[in-house]
DNA sequence: TTAGACACGTGAACC
DNA sequence: TGGTTCACGTGTCTA
């Protein structure tokens, strides 16, 4: 196998490995504050011209580009989740995943606890929730916070649904979890001028995540306003 | 620069797309459940001897399902975060990130406002997060399921029930809503301890009376607590 | 056309 | 020693 040295950039292999890492390292440093990256110096691009070398390939920045973006979220994702198991970006994944639905457990239980305070505790709460209900719908045109599927564990969810009441609407939500085979356990609504707020509690067997992804999309679909 | 031809897969390029995506989604779904996976079958690998191909590489399956496990738990991760912007690696690295702040500070928050909360309520939310091991049971008051349906005129109905909480106990009665013609135009329900009640503001078209009777005592019978 | 995203196969480094 | 993780450069596809 032909080993090419790193300025000829050709062939499949990985370059020397600490002029990598220090590269890597820079760009993590330029790139960490969010997207403003710029890419204004690539100091070696002339090869010497009558060589042999077919030393080119279209997007070669762009691609390192792209994975030092990609490690450095990896790298942020493992600075937010406090039990790192591994090393790994494997095990970096899991453990957010984990700690994603961790959280997820913690803040439900916590609002039914609050729920179950007396007095002003219970109003401080009920804005609380209002207001993280009207967060999403400023910046992104997808309306895709309309419907949350918040895994429990152990094929269980929480479905959240915020929409507005249409003829007909309630049916067809409750008609497409059936079509996924999912058993509601518990449904709160909350209805207030025509609007409404669904805490679905479910239970899927046997599905997995991907599925129900494509079910939350689904409803979103359904739920989303026809006329924008 | 050597293309090696595709049968005898070495060099860098990527294969053909459908068939790529075919092998990623069948690595998906065997290995989602946790690393239980087997790879029993690989098809193709018989390169016809004598060829001049040096096609082998040391750990070519090996990062290849490297590869499988990486993505999915990118999939998993984007089915755990509600908020998904761009169907890309890297925006979903970041939504998780967000979203795992944004939960962080709402576990904060919860805590403070229930740290804020009078002292007897705190104990209460003691024994409430320990009640919801245990679901149904409160033996202390004896609730019998209970419908009430009330006519609005027009077809239309309140229909009010109040039960125990019991698995597929709800799924069971909005089958029985169905399987009436009914269509559910709207539905509060109210949880406590094991104990729910729900209202439901119904239209069915075309039915009479009777047939609504027939259908209250259908229902008084499923959420009938069974034990009796 | 071009720019971005992705899967791919590979060599190197680290147990 | 293999087994595993990683970064790399490339071809392909899509908007």
């Amino acid at each position: 196998m032909p080993r090419r040295p790193r300025a000829a950039r050709a062939g499949g292999g990985g370059g020397t490995a600490e002029e990598v890492k220090m590269e890597d390292f820079v760009e993590s440093m330029l790139n960490f504050g969010g997207g403003g990256g710029d890419e204004s110096d690539d100091g070696e691009q002339q090869p010497p011209p009558g060589e042999a070398t077919e030393y080119k390939s279209k997007n070669l920045d762009a691609e390192r580009r792209r994975r030092s973006r990609l490690n450095n979220n990896i790298l942020a994702l493992r600075a937010v989740v406090p039990n790192i198991t591994k090393m790994s970006k494997e095990s970096t994944l899991s453990d957010a995943i984990d700690h994603i639905k961790k959280l997820q457990n913690e803040v439900l239980e916590l609002q039914t606890q609050l729920a179950d305070s007396p007095g002003e505790a219970r109003e401080k709460q009920a804005s609380a929730s209002c207001s993280e209900s009207f967060v999403p719908p400023a910046d992104n045109v997808h309306y895709q916070g309309q419907v949350e599927l918040i895994p429990l564990g152990a094929c269980k969810y929480n479905l959240k649904i915020f929409w507005t009441k249409r003829a007909g609407l309630f049916t067809k939500v409750l008609e497409t979890l059936y079509s996924y085979n999912v058993q509601v356990l518990s449904l709160n609504t909350i209805t207030f001028y025509g609007c409404a707020e669904s805490f679905f509690s479910i239970e899927v067997k046997g599905e997995q995540d991907v599925v129900m992804v494509e079910l939350r999309n689904l409803l979103s679909g359904i739920v989303e306003v026809p006329s924008i």
